[in-house]
DNA sequence: GAAAACGATGACAACGTTGTCTCGCTGACG
DNA sequence: CGTCAGCGAGACAACGTTGTCATCGTTTTC
């Protein structure tokens, strides 16, 4: 509202130095802090008269409460503040995770302080505590592959958690995560549906029940086919895109090679695409892979995907960490909440583009 | 250190409701709160016995620090915490800041509240806000292209602030940026060198200084090879990958049409590869753009670019916002610290793949 | 040998806010 | 007319921590 003109500019220099508190309101409208604090707080039983004069020289002063101080004294000790663990703010998914998670807090006026953890156990330890020591009043975890989980087992933090993607081994919490099984199932179908008979497996080990899941639906497809399948054809143990690029290589070198690829995670989609360019079979052999990833339609051909929507998850992971929150603060008096962990379910979808043609005709 | 042994679970059973405070620990090794706080904060003159005695106590009582009680009270009122505010969060120039951000973040022992503004100025507030009522100790900046200045240039907010990119118009603020006119003066010339002489300039709107500096660089390859700049060639009011793809269309079908194209941004790099992938000149048509970005190398042809390190960009900005903490801090008796707006220049590096092709022959 | 200096420790207030309690006033009721 | 409920408002303590100062016992200094 204010301008540079005039009055404006003299109420900045009059008091830049400090931040206005409720005692500067209060003197100023010649109240109590405690009435400052009834306005600030939108309780009840203030007169019309008051509330006006507290609004008008809480405007005046430019004055913001300090949620730390309200935060210390209040009895819900909420600070209004998530934390959010990723392995890397930079990847695609974490990223897309990320906003899904902010979209969500800001919804409920609630900050999101994130941390990259970059699949290093002692790094993710420090990060919890960064995160607790600053008393967020829960946590979203995108657990990366190569990690222990020994920072949950220990449960050295008490606060409400949800994991993404999957939930550390021997630790019973909150889950949201993609209906891999199906979703791989459905892919490899389709490819199934164009003609193949020949479907080789890409898998990596990061994200272990992820991939599990993701192979079985893969192996469920083609047993529901009435397809055996072809080991000299699956590679589960992929640890980087090379690898896909390396494995992809191998197969084609092969007479015996397979008609068509199901590359189980984006990386090792981009991998194997890399290998089939090389090879000048991008146009002979097929490819589906699971997680979109940008730009995917514009390579040649254009990569079908079994695409999740990680935007969608971390919105429900956030909510679902919301509603944990409500309960683990309604609920100090009852013996023992409601911890059942829940899973979270949001579906993968099919995206067909070029890349899952037909199989060359024999 | 504890297991699920024993003693250890009756500690976790003994006290699981409230977390532990200085008052507990002082009352298991019975010392005074102070003394308590010496140890925390490492402050000398403990005695060794009290300080192993308090040490003990602390760690059987798992007891950590509450961040805000002690930022309420200490002079220097710091948080240890900074915010970053980003067009978006799962934009791929913003995560890769971020990552920058909350690298140097990490070294400070500082932690990183990010938000969203995605090119809306109510929201852009409503961060603002978010931030400093959590009383960040600092704010990088990364401004988005659409939104107006306002929220600047009110000067709602008193704490140290580094934009990333370009600072808003009308602040005289810390910046941190690439030398967008060497850099794009640069990709053209590599152009010129591979026997071009028709070069059309593909430009965007958002962030007017960057996308003006870009052109500036542009017009200075061509006027230094002695070649006028060619305006049914130029195109600079694209806003959107699709206006890029539009753009190209149309210069692709006349007959006099550019061998190359400069794209000063990378969206818009996606863009004219569209068109020209489309039109089958992706081949005889040579391309460079501004900005790298991911699955770049693996289009056909790899799309080379002069490529911004934005993962350093946001480290350096993390660093000078730092430094200007540390004055801020320390010159509260100085009558005016030096003030004086830092711009920093990480530069931007030519990256040569394959669609820098020379001109077919005439 | 007394004064002064020192070093370790604790008592207390304060940071900015909110929960609890009390007080004084108004109006209704017996 | 006296009593009491109801309501607006403020005094006060407390949240968990640190800055300041006082205390006490010991050592140094003249």
């Amino acid at each position: 509202m204010t301008t540079l003109s005039g009055h404006g500019s003299v109420n900045d220099r009059s008091a830049p130095q400090r931040r206005s508190t409720m005692r500067d309101v209060a003197a100023l409208a010649g109240v109590s802090v405690k009435t400052v604090s009834r306005v600030v707080n939108a309780e009840s039983g203030v007169s019309e008269e008051l509330l006006t004069r507290v609004r008008r020289a809480a405007e005046q002063l430019d004055y913001h409460p300090d949620f730390s101080a309200s935060n210390l004294r209040r009895s819900d000790r909420r600070t209004a503040t998530v934390g959010l663990l990723v392995e890397d703010v930079a990847n695609e998914f974490s990223a897309a995770v990320h906003a899904g998670v902010e979209q969500a807090a800001r919804e409920h006026g609630v900050a999101v302080l994130t941390a990259s953890i970059a699949d290093d156990a002692d790094r993710e330890r420090e990060a919890v505590r960064a995160l607790t020591n600053r008393r967020v009043d829960g946590l979203v975890v995108v657990p990366s592959g190569a990690q222990d989980s020994s920072t949950w087992t220990e449960r050295t933090v008490d606060i409400p958690m949800v994991f993404v993607d999957r939930a550390p081994r021997g630790v019973a919490a909150d889950c949201v995560l993609t209906n891999n099984r199906e979703g791989a199932c459905e892919g490899v179908e389709f490819l199934l549906q164009a003609g193949h008979r020949h479907i080789g497996f890409l898998g990596g080990v990061a994200r272990l029940d992820t991939a599990h899941e993701r192979y079985a639906g893969f192996v469920e497809a083609l047993s529901t086919a009435g397809l055996a399948v072809r080991p000299e054809w699956v590679h589960r143990d992929l640890r980087s895109p090379d690898d896909a690029t390396a494995a992809v290589r191998n197969m084609c070198a092969t007479s015996d090679r397979p008609t068509a690829l199901f590359a189980a995670q984006n990386l090792l989609a981009m991998g194997a695409f890399r290998a089939l360019r090389e090879s000048g079979m991008n146009h002979s052999i097929a490819l589906i892979g699971y997680d979109d990833f940008a730009l995917a339609d514009m390579l040649d051909p254009a990569v079908s995907v079994v695409a999740q929507d990680p935007r969608a998850i971390g919105y429900r992971a956030a909510e679902l960490l919301f509603e944990r929150m409500e309960e683990s603060c309604s609920s100090t008096l009852e013996v023992v909440p409601n911890r059942q962990p829940r899973h979270h379910v949001v579906p993968s979808r099919l995206v067909i583009r070029d890349s899952t043609f037909g199989p060359a005709p024999a």
